[in-house]
DNA sequence: CTCACTGCAAACATTTTGCACCGTT
DNA sequence: AACGGTGCAAAATGTTTGCAGTGAG
C-alpha cells in the first residue's frame, strides 16, 4: 500500500487533516497516532481515530510527514523534513532528533553489497536521556 | 520491562528455549515471533505462542539474539551478533544484512550533541531488492 | 451527481498476561 | 517444597476496514 503508491483522488486539504498536520508540526517531539487524536479532539470533538490513521497515511503519501518506527510497536510521526535521524532513551522512551546525514559514499557502499536499488535509511540511536542519566 | 531488568531466576535452557533459538540460527532471514512458532512446532507441536513470545524475550535479555524493528507492526529477530546493519524492500518486506559498522566517532558526536548516554545504533536500509528491481 | 471524506464500530494483527499445572533442583 | 517454565485462553494494544451518510466541486 505505501509500495506501488499513486494518487487518482482529489486528496482536498480538510479542516481534519490540516489540524493533524498542524499538531504534528507545532509539537517538536514525534506523536504517535493517539497523541494527536487526543490533540486534533480537542478543536474537533467527534473526529475519530480512523480519519486519524487515514489522514496521516494520505499526509505520509504526500511527502508532508514521515513515519517512524520507534519501538516496534506503534508508530510516531515527524513533520520535520529536513534530513536528520533520531535517538531514543532506553528508559523513558523519550525520543529526539540528532541533525546529521550519512555520507553519500555509503549508500553506494551498500548498493554494492546489497544489490539493491538503495532509496534511504533510517538511523535510530539509543541510550539514556539526559534526565535518565541521572 | 526491558530497562531495569535484572535476571534473578535460573533461565535454564529448555528443550523448547533451544529449539527457538536453534530455528532463528538456522534461518539466513530474520524470523518474526509467527514464523518461529510455526517452524518450532514441527518439533513440538504443543508449544504455544505466548512461550514463544516469551522466550524470545529471555534469550533478548540474555543478549542471544537481537530484536529488530521493521515494519512498525511486528518484530523480527536476529541471532546474527557480530555488529551488522539491515535493508529492507520496499516492495515484499524482504530484509537483508549489510555488513558495516558506524564509525565510533559519529557516535561520540552524536552523544555530544544530544547529551544522550548513547549505548546503541540501528540503522535501516531501504530500497528495492534485487528481485523487485526487475 | 460524483466521489473523496467522515464518524462509527467491528475486525485485525501482534504481543502480553493470568492461571493452573508440571518438572527440576 | 519452591519456583521457573509451560500450554491455554483471555486481554491488551495498535492499526485497518466496511459501511452509510455528508458535502465540496
Amino acid at each position: 500500500m505505501t509500495e506501488n503508491w499513486q494518487d487518482t483522488g482529489v486528496r482536498r486539504l480538510t479542516p481534519q487533516r490540516t489540524a493533524i498536520l498542524d499538531e504534528l508540526q507545532r509539537e517538536r517531539c514525534h506523536l504517535n497516532a493517539g497523541e494527536v487524536y487526543e490533540r486534533v479532539r480537542l478543536r474537533f470533538p467527534r473526529i475519530s481515530l480512523g480519519t486519524v490513521y487515514r489522514n496521516l497515511q494520505v499526509l505520509v503519501d504526500q511527502g508532508r510527514i514521515r513515519r517512524l518506527e520507534t519501538d516496534g510497536r506503534q508508530m510516531r510521526f515527524d513533520a520535520t523534513l529536513d534530513e536528520h535521524q533520531h535517538i531514543r532513551c532506553v528508559s523513558c522512551g523519550r525520543l529526539d532528533d540528532v541533525g546529521f546525514g550519512l555520507k553519500p559514499e555509503l549508500m553506494d557502499r551498500v548498493e554494492a553489497e546489497s544489490g539493491y536499488d538503495v532509496r534511504g535509511c533510517a538511523v535510530m540511536f539509543e541510550g539514556l536521556c539526559p534526565e535518565c542519566r541521572k
